[in-house]
DNA sequence: CGCCCGATGTGCT
DNA sequence: GCACATCGGGCGT
């Protein structure tokens, strides 16, 4: 299987924010940190739309917290909930409306050793099934927000990765929207693939 | 493996 | 004051 490691540049993630989360499935997320590189392949990604989709964060408004989402598209959105957890988002355009993509799944392929100490020796598929796991494998908070991910030698990028075959990708609603309200509760906005889908490729 | 629930603290009402 | 785009331990199956 074939991994291509060129960067992806900002217009990439200058559209449609569910089309970005779409072609975000199989790209290779990059984390630099002191001379190791630590990555993996991008499972699963939900899209968050705008101030009316009331399960996106900009629902109340541009605040200090969600402002990133606001910006230019191509930047890190890292934020902290549930008082112990980091999420990391990829924020899509056009500048000034409020739209990013949750990651929420990797199959790690570099640095798998730092990423098992992080994750506390968990078993591998536990190591990065789960926003807050992604984070915490990858060292990623606060400090990377509104980082760029098209920089050549950015601490946090996306590069091109691997071809998903047509037909493979899955969809859902999102995960976790509690007592959200139709019809976001049920926007098939949540796309994935499977570990055994990917390893199945060879 | 699945369900349940407590942890933990910040942003926003 | 409360909700929160979650996680992991404990216990039952």
């Amino acid at each position: 299987m074939v991994i291509l490691k060129s960067v992806l540049d900002q217009s990439f993630y200058d559209r449609e924010v569910t089309d970005v989360a779409r072609y975000l499935i199989g790209r290779r997320l990059v984390r630099k940190s002191n001379g190791t590189t630590l990555a993996g392949i991008i499972l699963e990604a939900e899209a968050y739309r705008g101030e009316e989709d009331l399960a996106c964060h900009a629902h109340v408004g541009k605040t200090k917290r969600n402002a990133v989402m606001y910006g230019p598209s191509g930047y890190a959105y890292i934020y902290f909930t549930y008082g112990m957890h980091w999420m990391l988002n990829c924020v899509t355009g056009p500048e000034g409306f409020p739209a990013a993509v949750l990651l929420r799944s990797i199959l790690p392929t570099d640095g798998l050793q730092i990423i098992a100490s992080r994750r506390h020796q968990r078993s591998p598929k536990e190591w990065c099934n789960g926003p807050a796991k992604i984070t915490q494998a990858l060292d990623l908070d606060s400090r990377l927000n509104n980082t760029p991910l098209f920089h050549q030698n950015g601490a946090l990028r996306i590069e091109e990765g691997i071809r998903i075959p047509e037909g493979m990708l899955q969809t859902s609603p999102r995960i976790g929207l509690g007592d959200t309200p139709e019809p976001w509760l049920s926007k098939p906005w949540r796309y994935f693939v499977t570990t055994e889908q990917i390893e199945s490729m060879n």
